[in-house]
DNA sequence: TTGAATAGGTGG
DNA sequence: CACCTATTCAAT
C-alpha cells in the first residue's frame, strides 16, 4: 500500500531534450499520482492534444465526481493489460509546469519512505498550499429559496431537517456552503439537501478547484524613440519613465503623475511606451533596513569561516558555538562567496516570526537576494515566492521547517540555526518528518555542506560528530567514500571576549521559610529594583502563558476542567470591563470565569499556578515603576506583532520583557542585563526521556540573552529542586559534563541517540474502541522480534478535543536494521472510526 | 474526498 | 417489502 510498490528512482524527471522526444514517440497516455487518500497507486489518463504534459508537472484530473490534483509521473506508449481505451480520462489542466530535478525527486521519495508515508503526502508538505487544488461539492440557494420565509404559514411545506438546511443557508449573505460543512452543522442534512432540490429552493453544483494564479499587473514600458510630437503632459510621463529606469507599474506611474490611463494609452498609440499585463510577486512587506558590511571576526570565527569555506562537497558541520559567539556573521560570511559563484544558500530557523532579527540582519547584508519562505506567508505570497526560486538566480531562502523543501536548483549551502530546536519536527500530520534529517539527505543529494549551529547542540547530533562510531540513525547505508562527512567546530568563546552571565541559583524552599511568600525571590527583587537605577533592561521567563494554570474551590476542592479535554481550564485575565476567561490551553476552548463553585455554590475560587499574566499583574502591584512588555503567544498573535514589541523594547519604551518560550529563540538585545527564571521546575518535570535535555536547552539558551552588550549580565533561576544535575549544569554552563550524565542514561535505556523510536498514536471519539484497538495491535506486534513494544499506555493527557488517545512506542535496537512490521496489515487491523499515526523518531512522545 | 452500492434495521 | 441509515468501496 505504500509508495514502495512504485519504482519511482527510474523516473527520472526527464532532462528538457527528451521531452519533446517523447511527444514525437506517440506517447498518448500519461500515468499520474493524484491527490487522494487511500490511493497510492498509479492512475494512467489521456494527453489532451491542446496541452503540453511533462513528467514533473502538476495537474488537475478528474476523479470519480470531482477534480482533483495530481502530479504526471511517466509517459506511457502502451495502455496497461486491464485497462480499456473508454476506461481513459483526459487530463483537464496544466496547473504549474513545475521541473524539479531528480536529486529532489529522490529526496521526495526516501521521505516517504522513512516515514511511511504515501509519496502524494510528502509531495503535498512540499508544494506551496493551493497547488493541488480540489474540486468541491456546493450548495447555494435559488433566489427562490433565498426568498422562502420558512416560519411563515405560506410557505412551502418542508420537513424539520430540510427546514435546518435552510435556515442555515439563509444566514449567510451568499446562500452558499459546501455540502462538507452543512453535514458537520445538521445531522443526517442529506435529507434535507435532496429535498430542498427537489423543491427548486436549493441547487448542488461542483465549484472547480482554486488555483493560485501569478498575480499580473500592468506595466509600463519606454521605448526608444525622438521626442518630436508630444504635448508637455506627455513629455513629463515619458521624463518620469526615464528617470525610473524605463518601467513602471501603471498604477504607479499614473499616481506620480496624476495623470490618467487615456493619456498613456495616447503616448501608446504614437508607439512610445507599451503597456502589457506583467507578473508581479507578492512579497511580505518589511521595513527596508540599512545595508551593512562584513564585520571584523574574532580567531574562533575566522577558524570556523575558512574550514566551512574549504567545503566544496556534502560534509555535516556542527557549529558549536555558545550564546553570542557570533554564528550569525559565520553564516553570512559563508553565504557572501557563494552567491558570487552563483550558488544559493537555504538557512532554516525554528519559528521566522521570532527572529525578525535575524532576517533583518540578513536582508541587510544581502538586500533583495534574500527570500523569506513560511507558513505564515499569504498563499499567494508563499506561492509567489517558490516560483521565483525556479529561475535559478543566487538566492538566501530564509524559513522554517518545510523551507527544507524549497526548490533552488542549485545549492551551495544548508543551515540549520538553533538546529536543537523541536519545532524542528512535524508532529502532525504526516509525514512526521525532522528538518535535520531532511537536510543531511538533501545536502547528501546535492553534495553541499549542511552546517547545524546551536549553542546547545541536541545530542543526536553532538553524538554524530563526537562517537563517529555510533552513527546517527539513517536509512541509508553510511558511504566512506572520500573526505571527512563529520566536523566539529567550536566557538567557545563570546565576541569582543564578553563573559558569560553568572548563573544564580535561589531554592524557593528556603524563601518561603524565611518569610517570603512572593512568587519573586529577594534576590530577584533586588535586582529587579536595580534595573530602572541603573537604566538597564531585563527579562522575566515564565514556563506558560495565560495567569494562572487552574482555578479551584476553596471550599470543596472542585477544578473547573475542559468539557472536551482531560485538563484543567486556565484563567485569563483579559483588560479591565472585559469579560474575565477561562481557557482550554488544547483545544482553545473557551468560557465565562463563573462567580460561584459549579459545584458547591461557594463564592471562595481561587487561581493556583502562575502565567505569564498573573506575573505581569505581580509585577506591577509590586514594582509600579518598571514598565513591562508581554511577550507570548496571546500578545503575538497578530502578523507582525513580535516586530512591533521587540522594536519597541529595544527602543527602551519598557523595562522588562515577560514572557514565554519565544524569549530563548534567537533574541539578540544588547541592553539587557537582567535574565530571570520565575520557576525552573515546571519544565523539569514533564515525564518524558527527553525532559532533562529541554531543560538545560531552554535554560542555557534563556540565560545567554544577558550581557550581550557593554554592561555584565546576571541570571537568577528560581527553583524548588536547586541540587538536581540539570540546574547544576546550567549554573557553570557545562554542556559537556551534561552530556556526558545525559548520554550514559540514554544509553543504558537504549533511547534515542543510541537507539531508535516509533511511536503510534492512535485516536478516536470512543475511548473502548481505541483501547481495544491498541491492544490488538500491541499482540500483534508481540508475535515480531527485533524491538520492543512499550504500552500500549493512554496518552498523559487521555482526551483532547474530545478525541481518547492511546500509544504504543516501538525501540529498535541501535545497530540492528528493524524487521519492520508490515504497516499496510497493522493499518487495516484499526475499525474507520480510530485513526493512526505512525509517528517515526517521535519527540513530543506525552 | 465523494458518490454509489450494499448491508442491516425498522415499521407497516 | 418499502424505506431509512450506516458502512464499505472504487475512482484511470
Amino acid at each position: 500500500m505504500y509508495i514502495q510498490d512504485i519504482n519511482l528512482s527510474s523516473l527520472f524527471v526527464a532532462e528538457p531534450g527528451e521531452l519533446y522526444q517523447s511527444k514525437i514517440n506517440l506517447n498518448q497516455w500519461i500515468e499520474v499520482l493524484v491527490d487522494c487518500p487511500g490511493s497510492t497507486d498509479l492512475y494512467t489518463y489521456k494527453l489532451p492534444e491542446q496541452l503540453e504534459i511533462k513528467p514533473g508537472d502538476i495537474l488537475t484530473v478528474p476523479f470519480g465526481s470531482q477534480q482533483v490534483g495530481a502530479i504526471a509521473i511517466r509517459f506511457l506508449s502502451q495502455l496497461p493489460e486491464n485497462l480499456t481505451p473508454e476506461q481513459i480520462r483526459e487530463v483537464e489542466d496544466v496547473v504549474s509546469k513545475s521541473f524539479f530535478p531528480s536529486s529532489y525527486w529522490q529526496l521526495l521519495n526516501r521521505i516517504a519512505a522513512y516515514y511511511y508515508t504515501p509519496l502524494i503526502k510528502v509531495i503535498r508538505v512540499a508544494l506551496p498550499p493551493g497547488l493541488l487544488g480540489r474540486s468541491q461539492r456546493r450548495l447555494r440557494l435559488t433566489p427562490l429559496g433565498k426568498n422562502q420565509d420558512v416560519s411563515s404559514n405560506t410557505a412551502v411545506f418542508m420537513s424539520p431537517t430540510a427546514q435546518q438546511v435552510i435556515q442555515l443557508l439563509q444566514k449567510t449573505p451568499s446562500g452558499d456552503y459546501s455540502y462538507y460543512y452543512i453535514q458537520q452543522k445538521i445531522k443526517s442534512a442529506y435529507r434535507g439537501t435532496r429535498e430542498l432540490i427537489r423543491l427548486g429552493l436549493a441547487e448542488n453544483y461542483l465549484e472547480p478547484p482554486k488555483i493560485n494564479q501569478p498575480k499580473l499587473q500592468k506595466a509600463v514600458t519606454l521605448l526608444d524613440n525622438n521626442e518630436e510630437d508630444l504635448t508637455p503632459r506627455q513629455k513629463e510621463i515619458i521624463e518620469v519613465l526615464k528617470r525610473q529606469g524605463g518601467e513602471l507599474w501603471q498604477t504607479e506611474l499614473l499616481q506620480t503623475c496624476s495623470t490618467s490611463t487615456s493619456t498613456l494609452k495616447a503616448l501608446e498609440k504614437k508607439g512610445y511606451v507599451v503597456i502589457e499585463e506583467r507578473e508581479k510577486l507578492r512579497r511580505e512587506q518589511n521595513p527596508s533596513v540599512a545595508g551593512d558590511q562584513a564585520k571584523s571576526l574574532t580567531a574562533a570565527q575566522s577558524q570556523a569561516l575558512e574550514t566551512i569555506k574549504t567545503l566544496n562537497q556534502f560534509t555535516q558541520v556542527l557549529l558549536h558555538g555558545v550564546t553570542g559567539s557570533g554564528k550569525t556573521e559565520v553564516y553570512l560570511q559563508a553565504i557572501a562567496p557563494l552567491l558570487n559563484q552563483g550558488q544559493s544558500a537555504l538557512v532554516l530557523v525554528p519559528e521566522i516570526g521570532l527572529t525578525p532579527q535575524l532576517t533583518d540582519r540578513f536582508r541587510a547584508r544581502f538586500g533583495n537576494k534574500v527570500q523569506v519562505y513560511h507558513s505564515a506567508l499569504a498563499d499567494g505570497e508563499r506561492y509567489d515566492t517558490w516560483r521565483q526560486m525556479f529561475t535559478g538566480e543566487p538566492q538566501v531562502v530564509i524559513g522554517t521547517r518545510s523551507a527544507i523543501f524549497a526548490p533552488l536548483p542549485n545549492l551551495g549551502i544548508i543551515i540549520l540555526d538553533e538546529e536543537h530546536d523541536s519545532s524542528f519536527k512535524q508532529d502532525a500530520p504526516i509525514p512526521t518528518y525532522h528538518a535535520r534529517t531532511v537536510a543531511q539527505w538533501r545536502a547528501e543529494l546535492e553534495n553541499c555542506p549542511l552546517i547545524l549551529g546551536s549553542a546547545t547542540p541536541s545530542l543526536e547530533s553532538w553524538v554524530s560528530v563526537r562517537n563517529p562510531e555510533t552513527p546517527p540513525p539513517s536509512p541509508l547505508p553510511a558511504s566512506d567514500e572520500g573526505g571527512q562527512e563529520h566536523i566539529y567546530i567550536s566557538l567557545p568563546e563570546r565576541i569582543n571576549s564578553k563573559p558569560l552571565p553568572p548563573v544564580e541559583i535561589v531554592d524557593m524552599r528556603h524563601e518561603l521559610k524565611a518569610g517570603n511568600r512572593s512568587i519573586f525571590s529577594r534576590s530577584l527583587q533586588t535586582a529587579l529594583e536595580e534595573l530602572k537605577a541603573n537604566k538597564q533592561q531585563g527579562i522575566l521567563f515564565i514556563h506558560r502563558r495565560g495567569h494562572s494554570t487552574f482555578v479551584s474551590c476553596r471550599s470543596c476542592g472542585y477544578v473547573l476542567e475542559c468539557p472536551n479535554c482531560d485538563v484543567s481550564l486556565a484563567y485569563h485575565h483579559v483588560e479591565a470591563g472585559a469579560a474575565e476567561l477561562l481557557r482550554c490551553h488544547y483545544c482553545n476552548y473557551g468560557r465565562s470565569h463563573p462567580p460561584h463553585c459549579p459545584e458547591c455554590s461557594s463564592p471562595y475560587l481561587k487561581f493556583f499556578g502562575s502565567g505569564t499574566q498573573r506575573v505581569s499583574q505581580e509585577l506591577n502591584r509590586q514594582f509600579p515603576h518598571l514598565k513591562l512588555i508581554r511577550f507570548d503567544s496571546d500578545t503575538t498573535r497578530n502578523k507582525g506583532a513580535h516586530r512591533n514589541l521587540i522594536t519597541k523594547f529595544a527602543n527602551g519604551e519598557a523595562d522588562l520583557l515577560v514572557g514565554t518560550q519565544m524569549l530563548t529563540k534567537g533574541l539578540d538585545l544588547p541592553q539587557v542585563t537582567l535574565v530571570g527564571v520565575v520557576a525552573a521546575d515546571g519544565l523539569l518535570h514533564l515525564s518524558d526521556y527527553r525532559a532533562n535535555e529541554r531543560t538545560f536547552q531552554t535554560l542555557t539558551q534563556v540565560a545567554g540573552r544577558a550581557g550581550r552588550g557593554e554592561d555584565p549580565g546576571r541570571v537568577i533561576i528560581q527553583t524548588y529542586t536547586p541540587e538536581h544535575p540539570v540546574i547544576e549544569a546550567v549554573k557553570t554552563h557545562d554542556y559537556q559534563s551534561f552530556c556526558d550524565a545525559e548520554l550514559a542514561e540514554r544509553e543504558a535505556l537504549n533511547y534515542p541517540p543510541f537507539g531508535r523510536l516509533i511511536l503510534l498514536r492512535l485516536s478516536s471519539l470512543d475511548p473502548i474502541q481505541v483501547q481495544n484497538t491498541a491492544q490488538i495491535i500491541a499482540t500483534n506486534f508481540s508475535e515480531q522480534t527485533g524491538f520492543e513494544i512499550l504500552g500500549p499506555a493512554p496518552a498523559s493527557i487521555l482526551r483532547v478535543a474530545n478525541r481518547y488517545r492511546w500509544q504504543i512506542l516501538l525501540k529498535f535496537a541501535p545497530d540492528a536494521l528493524p524487521n519492520l512490521p508490515d504497516w499496510g496489515e497493522i493499518r487495516a487491523l484499526c475499525p474507520a472510526s480510530v485513526s493512526l499515526t505512525i509517528d517515526v523518531d517521535p519527540i513530543n512522545i506525552m
